[in-house]
DNA sequence: AGAGTCTAGCTTTTT
DNA sequence: GCTAGACTCT
């Protein structure tokens, strides 16, 4: 495209930010402002006028995916295939630096990343190594720590315990960690940014290098940085003015996970030659949607400041509805759903979001009563699954016999009859002459130190191991992925398994083999061959499979309704929104009431989530709802109080209000909530013969065929068929 | 080794 | 009140 022709299509704000003078520059860009337009095309005008090559140019964000769409919008615009040019996550960006200068960052030329299952597993054996009781201090927690300290950029020696006993704890697993990691040629994902810093802090000549080279630098989602990668910035960029980030305060929820807002709000100071942009101009939502936002994320303080608008026009007002319990709610999104569809509309064009996953399970069950498709994003993703990490263990053990990790989760799987307790012996071997686990294995089949039956299961893993390995040197991936699995025994160990779990887990592992199939590692533009020449298509792709965990599966294609958390909603849009749940305690969630910076965070979660709707909003709210085993009685959130009410209906369906959202509504409108085709009503007080009085909570059916959940005050819970059961209305 | 039993914990999640 | 993970028993 010509560069004119890009330019006019942009309004003055964008116009301005893409093309800034080559400096430090800010860009707020709110939700919907096209902000990635903005990216993409600022890098084709600095090569396109500027006469900038774009291996000049260091383009951050934040996952794999952006990356990837980011690459391909420029080599779109510039008509140019861009494989060496630095476009990544920080993890990508520093993973490929430590590839191409891992003697000067001090690492094993075939250094391996683990990811954070490997981790979680090798601190807990570290636990029992020191023989620290994982009661008193869980491994999740040490994991949660270490990854904390470096995520600041601290290394054990940088921290003091000053006497505190958990300081203490913590500090001596972090070291025995970091030991364990250097001693396996492991690296995890704190580790890769930490180290990469360090390199060039302690390398002037390679800092200088890289300091030459990039010209520009341009960093996405800014508002999610951690300190190190904030530090990693500034290392790159130096004295220099060339570092533009583009970011929204108001859309940072990743506090808890080490983001700070606080760098893109102290940006200008630290860059004071930095010009800021705001784009302000939303091409996503209507203007009720976008006054409801400004509305509510005004009630947050320490703001840079910014408000969104449209010339979109106003739109319907935001719908409240008020369920009786979380059933109810449920009910209601379905019903509104299945009006949307009869409108002529796709599944795939609404979305419910969530503030918690276990919110899902009853949305689901009120999807698959009525028969509607939905995908539900989250949980587990494509290569976090336990077989497929069983077989990239398989895979790493091929080219790295010495994988501690890879080797204790496969040694016994398929179960091959070898127990804890010749593995722990295994274990004890290998920590006291400080070996693998494999050589460690190797010296006791060949020089004794287990049992004849252990020595010789034991021994038949290694050969199969290595047999397997010779068996498959002139293989393609695919075929080798195929063979591993098969000669691994995994595949035969998930058919015995059965049943739907076991048919899908098979299907899983053919979908490894299909990945392994269209793995180009030209695809991944992370391997330059000139930095790793040495790097087998196997070694690459373990690489990628660590780096990226891969989407969660599900058909894309099928239209189907998307359900998922705010957090993960963050960069999408939808035409129709239900955000689902607003009650105190869930939404601000009860753990981040009390302190005002997490309540903070909450609000722009609430925020990231009304911006996603772009025609029609929805939010609900449970009087009632069971959660962790009790009811809880929870009140509309604060966060849809804190919404003019001119900008919300709401909508009730039943009597028993308990407490309105709002004491004098504007608009209140009723809908139906009869029983189908009954006179009861839903939150009705009724009596039965024998049970005594209840609430009706749920029902199912129509008519004679009605079938009404009860909750009785004597008896509890009950489903009766209305024909049968002949309560009275009370 | 595998099934059955018990118990803690329970927000959000990418790399 | 459910579920995952540890633990126990056969």
């Amino acid at each position: 495209m010509d560069v004119t022709e890009i330019l006019e299509s942009l309004n003055p704000e964008q116009r301005a930010a893409v093309t800034a003078p080559q400096g430090s520059a800010l860009v707020l860009a709110g939700a919907g402002s096209g902000k990635t337009r903005v990216l993409t095309q600022r890098i084709a005008w600095l090569a396109q006028t500027q006469g900038l090559s774009p291996f000049g140019i260091l383009a951050v964000t934040f996952t794999n995916k952006a990356a990837a769409e980011m690459r391909s919008r420029i080599e779109e615009h510039l008509a140019m295939p861009l494989r060496g040019m630095w476009v990544g996550t920080f993890h990508s960006l520093a993973h490929r630096f430590l590839r191409a200068h891992w003697l000067d960052a001090g690492l094993d030329q075939s250094f391996q990343i683990i990811d954070a299952d490997d981790q979680l597993r090798l601190v807990k054996r570290i636990l029992s190594n020191l023989s620290i009781d994982d009661k008193k201090w869980p491994a999740k927690q040490a994991v949660w720590w270490i990854n904390a300290q470096k995520d600041e950029g601290l290394r054990p020696n940088h921290i003091q315990d000053e006497g505190d006993l958990y300081i203490r704890t913590h500090l001596s697993i972090y070291r025995a960690y970091e030991e364990a990691c250097d001693r396996g040629g492991m690296v995890d994902f704190a580790e890769l940014l930490l180290r990469m810093h360090e390199t060039l802090l302690a390398q002037p000549a390679l800092l200088n290098h890289y300091r030459e080279r990039f010209k520009v630098i341009l960093v996405d989602e800014f508002q999610d940085t951690n300190a190190i990668q904030y530090a990693w910035l500034r290392v790159l960029t130096g004295n220099a003015d060339k570092l533009m980030v583009v970011g929204d305060d108001d859309q940072s929820i990743y506090g808890w996970r080490g983001a700070k807002i606080e760098n893109i709000q102290r940006f200008q100071s630290d860059y004071p030659n930095a010009i800021s942009y705001r784009l302000e101009q939303n091409y996503r939502s209507t203007g009720t949607i976008l006054d409801a936002a400004n509305a509510l994320i005004e009630h947050n303080t320490d703001r840079l400041g910014k408000a969104l608008w449209t010339d979109l026009g106003r739109g319907d007002p935001v719908s409240l509805y008020a369920a009786y319990n979380e059933i109810d709610e449920a009910r209601y999104i379905v019903e509104r759903i299945k009006n949307f569809f009869a409108e002529g509309n796709a599944y795939r064009d609404c979305a419910i979001l969530y503030r918690s996953n276990a919110q899902s399970r009853v949305l689901e069950e009120a999807m698959l009563r009525s028969q509607l498709p939905y995908r539900i994003y989250g949980g587990q993703r494509f290569f976090e699954r336990a077989e497929i990490r069983s077989a990239l263990a398989y895979l790493k053990l091929l080219s790295q016999r010495h994988s501690d990790a890879a080797f204790e989760r496969v040694v016994n799987l398929p179960p091959r009859g070898i127990g804890d307790k010749s593995i722990q012996i295994i274990r004890d071997a290998a920590r006291s002459t400080n070996q693998s686990l494999w050589t460690a294995a190797l010296n006791l089949t060949t020089h004794g130190g287990l049992t004849p039956r252990a020595s010789s299961a034991v021994s038949g893993f290694l050969n199969l191991i290595d047999d397997l390995d010779v068996a498959t040197e002139n293989l393609d991936l695919a075929h080798l992925i195929e063979e591993t699995v098969d000669a691994s025994g995994l595949k035969a160990f998930y058919e015995k398994e059965g049943g739907e779990k076991g048919q899908a887990r098979l299907e899983n592992l053919e979908e490894l083999v299909t990945a392994g199939q269209t793995f180009d590692p030209d695809d991944v533009p992370l391997f330059d061959e000139a930095v790793q020449p040495d790097m087998t298509l196997l070694d690459e792709f373990l690489s990628q499979a660590a780096l990226e965990a891969g989407a969660g599966q599900g058909d894309q294609n099928q239209d189907s309704i998307q359900m998922m958390t705010m957090h993960s909603a963050k960069g999408l849009e939808f035409p129709l929104v239900f955000l689902a749940g607003l009650e105190e305690g869930l939404f601000p969630h009860q753990m981040s009431m009390d302190e005002p910076g997490r309540l903070a965070e909450e609000r722009r979660l609430c925020y990231v989530g009304v911006t996603r709707a772009m025609t029609k909003l929805y939010f609900t709210y449970a009087e009632t709802r069971r959660l962790n085993g009790t009811d809880r009685y929870n009140r509309v959130s604060r966060f849809v109080q804190e919404i003019p009410a001119t900008l919300i209906e709401e909508v009730r369906s039943h009597e028993a209000l308990v407490r309105p959202a709002y004491q004098t509504s504007h608009q209140v409108k009723r809908v139906a909530s009869e029983v189908s085709g009954t006179e009861f009503q839903l939150g009705q007080k009724v009596g039965h013969a024998k049970f005594g009085e209840g609430v009706i909570l749920n029902y199912e059916g129509h008519g004679q065929q009605a079938r009404v959940q009860v909750k009785f005050e004597a008896v509890g819970t009950k489903w009766l068929m209305l024909s049968f059961a002949k309560l009275q209305s009370i």
